[in-house]
DNA sequence: AGAATATATTCCTGTATGGGAATAGAGCCT
DNA sequence: AGGCTCTATTCCCATACAGGAATATATTCT
């Protein structure tokens, strides 16, 4: 945990895990860490869904500071600005298998 | 990234980012780091909150496998189950840290 | 058993939010 | 300018959820 936990930083931390806790969105940073930067369009179809909504996810994302946006003609190219949600990905799903498989464990003996 | 990203592991990573994603819960999170385990009454009592609030909240917890309990008389004690959360909360942090203070930087500019 | 304490659960309410549909705004092209 | 494409915004609806109050459950003690 960092040094100073001021009520702040606290507000501002859940805004951000808020921003990370959807499925679209998460699926979101899954395809810009695969594919580098992304249109709207582009990430519309990749998640197969409206370009309204994607918009408006990627809104959120950005307004956190998690995601940048550039533009090239009409089209907004997004990217991840902050690497660190990567490793909070990471991290997250590494404790859900660990959470999921003692799950399964005490399933199996009961 | 883990290797495998199914929807199974995205939707409960999904769930646990959002069980993380509430000011009350992080305070939980937050005092547990600090104090080891404590009882739902101690909690309550330091998040100046009631205690069937506080209680709820840990449920949510204690289902995502972020926290665990142990009964002990009538009290129960909640401690922290999956360290990889403080790593979380580290990370969240540091990255709100750098776009807070990028953003004051260009507040200071204009 | 009855009282007291600690915790969990239920019901209610207001608010926030994700998704859908329609529309507005911005930039390119002829 | 007019049309076209891409993106952002607005309005609406249904749902989810945090918080409060009251109550139920469980455990200890006399």
């Amino acid at each position: 945990m960092p040094k100073e936990l001021t009520p702040e930083i606290i507000s501002l931390a859940v805004e951000r895990l808020r921003a990370l806790a959807d499925e679209t969105r998460l699926r979101i940073m899954i395809s810009l860490r695969e594919a580098g930067e992304m249109s709207v369009n582009d990430l519309a179809a990749n998640l197969q869904q409206n370009q309204p909504i994607t918009s408006k996810h990627l809104s959120v994302l950005k307004q956190t500071g998690i995601v940048g946006s550039r533009k090239a003609g009409t089209q907004v190219f997004y990217f991840i600005k902050d690497d660190t949600v990567f490793e909070v990905c990471d991290l997250v799903c590494a404790g859900v298998r660990r959470h999921h498989q003692a799950l399964s464990r005490s399933a199996g003996i009961l």
